[in-house]
DNA sequence: ATGAAAGCGCTAACAG
DNA sequence: CTGTTAGCGCTTTCAT
């Protein structure tokens, strides 16, 4: 059997009450006794069980982590930098793909809520939004990652994808692109913002916005190379596109590929995120590049301190994106 | 504060006792109440604490699954089925990647008995051998994916990495190549079955087996694309290449393209894993698949049925893998 | 500085 | 069919 708490304290002749304490570094014990107790602790290779310290209303040192979809390599980007910071406080991840399906996200949301997680990061854009406002009644501490909603009073981190989206835009437009389209990814809210960059970055510059330029698809290669190949067949073709994510972005490319439009010289492409996808695109993907590892760090620290009760108040932490420039994106003439 | 089952009990006028076998279904207990106790739960929105009822020797409802980078798309694409099946049965996991680094291994592992996980699921090349053999020791059962140590006594589910070398490298010789090279990953048990099954393909067809044309890579696009480099450097270079996984074709790609070499024309390759990077490669990457969506259902059932103690008999259960073919092999002429 | 004892929420005999 | 009761392993007063 697993030593318990017990077997620690009988062979080492003190009380439960003691171990306990010199487990948890709690009211005084004379460092005698405390080496004796490590001691039989270490002989009887004893580990203190979560589950029953759980149960006496301390952490269950699990949080819980909801995204759409850990086989996207941006969320994977995010999940593995989550838990590399959630490591360093000794914290699980349960993960929780819902798929953005309402059922899956009410069904993860009971379970870790009948797990006693310590708390949730959301990476997810919400769909039930009743549903986290209950877990936020709780009490159960909660963190927002990329994703935003005023109507919260919960810590958010997110990254200012307005900005992003301006300076995608705003490259090309140094690069003297004036037919620059762009390819919004449907159902995201964080894609308006950076379409809002976009136009802002195209108004600022005196370009005329055509709403042709314009289309929407959802976050799928072969969605995003119909909307370029009607890009591509228009007479007045564009001859730069921002796709607001690399995905779409990596369907740009083939879709000029297929067009026979050499990258970058008869067509520039700017993605969003820097993903691994970016980096083996051929020719390397122009990007803009999420902060993803400070982004988590920053979540899993604010979601630590709401958890210990360090801090009463919600931040909104808005980091800046970077633009990373590869060889998808030339001036062009 | 959250209701317990004693305030069910209340306000249903029945004990604790019977409102715990209305909720797990044992024993007798007439309609009626049942029906009255379900009503009560709904009113009060009790859930069950499973850290109590874990406690009192029931389960977790938690399993771990160690990989070694959740980032890498065939490991997030494994994340993903495994946590579909395990979703089925109401099974949080716990992600742990651990870089392939023993210390993280060890930790992790700590923090998964201190939790009390009710099995594992390993998926990274084991560090340290004595850590896996003391959980196993402890009765927590294991479950191998794509990683096989026949020194244990676990249920282990892989794919038949030996027939998918096998495979890859038949399909290239019926396409007349006869200088096929190969990029082995290195450190990767599951490589070494993919390098014999090349090696007797070429054996059983009588060609060649030459020194030169075998390169070894850690899984990464630059050392990839150095050796490959090499290969067409050559003044007899192979005319097709097989690469251990995806990644590392993806580099052949990238690097044929710098040496001018259409792909498959003058270059064939095949990659392993259909990841998504052979999906959105460009042309189509031709790849071994892994049936992942199968082998995640069979791990989860066989864990399942060890945790839940139907069975007491190991297995060891090796898919077929497939080969998939896109645009990046052809006949050579 | 240390220990006795009362829970935490639930399960599982065992009685009735 | 239903209830009583003794734990599960640990934390936390409150005494000593």
């Amino acid at each position: 059997m697993k030593p318990t708490i017990y077997d620690v304290a009988e062979k080492a002749g003190v009380s439960i009450a003691t171990v306990s304490k010199v487990i948890n570094n709690r009211g005084k014990i004379s460092e005698k006794t405390k080496k004796k107790v490590f001691e039989v602790m270490k002989q009887l290779d004893y580990q203190p069980s979560v589950v029953a310290s759980a149960l006496t209303g301390k952490r269950t040192q699990t949080i819980g982590l909801l995204i759409p979809d850990i086989a996207n390599p941006y969320f994977a980007e995010v999940a593995k930098s989550l838990e590399k910071s959630a490591q360093k406080y000794g914290l699980g991840i349960v993960m929780c793909s819902t798929d953005s399906d309402s059922q899956k996200e009410a069904d993860y949301i009971s379970l870790l809520l009948r797990k006693q997680v310590d708390g949730l990061i959301i990476a997810s854009d919400i769909q039930n939004m009743n549903l986290i406002e209950a877990v936020i009644k709780k009490g159960i501490p909660i963190v927002l990652f990329s994703v935003d909603n005023p109507s919260l009073y919960v810590n958010v981190v997110t990254v200012d994808d307005y900005k992003g989206g301006y300076q995608a835009t705003e490259h090309l437009i140094q690069k003297e692109h004036k037919d620059i389209a762009i390819i919004v990814e449907k159902n995201k809210d964080s894609s308006k913002y950076r379409f809002q960059g976009y136009m802002d970055a195209l108004k600022h510059h005196h370009l005329e916005i055509k709403q042709d330029f314009i289309k929407y698809a959802h976050s799928d290669i072969s969605e995003s190379r119909k909307v370029v190949d009607e890009l591509l067949s228009m007479k007045n073709k564009p001859t730069a596109i921002f796709a607001c994510n690399d995905l779409l972005a990596t369907g740009v490319i083939q879709e000029a590929r297929k067009h026979n439009l050499h990258i970058p010289i008869e067509l520039s492409v700017v993605g969003f995120d820097n993903t691994i996808l970016a980096e083996i695109s051929d020719p390397g993907l122009t990007t803009v590049a999420q902060p993803i590892e400070e982004m988590a760090k920053y979540s899993i620290d604010l979601l630590v301190d709401e958890i210990e009760q360090k801090s009463t108040k919600r931040q909104r932490i808005m980091l800046l994106p970077e633009l990373i420039i590869r060889e998808s994106t030339t001036v062009f003439k």
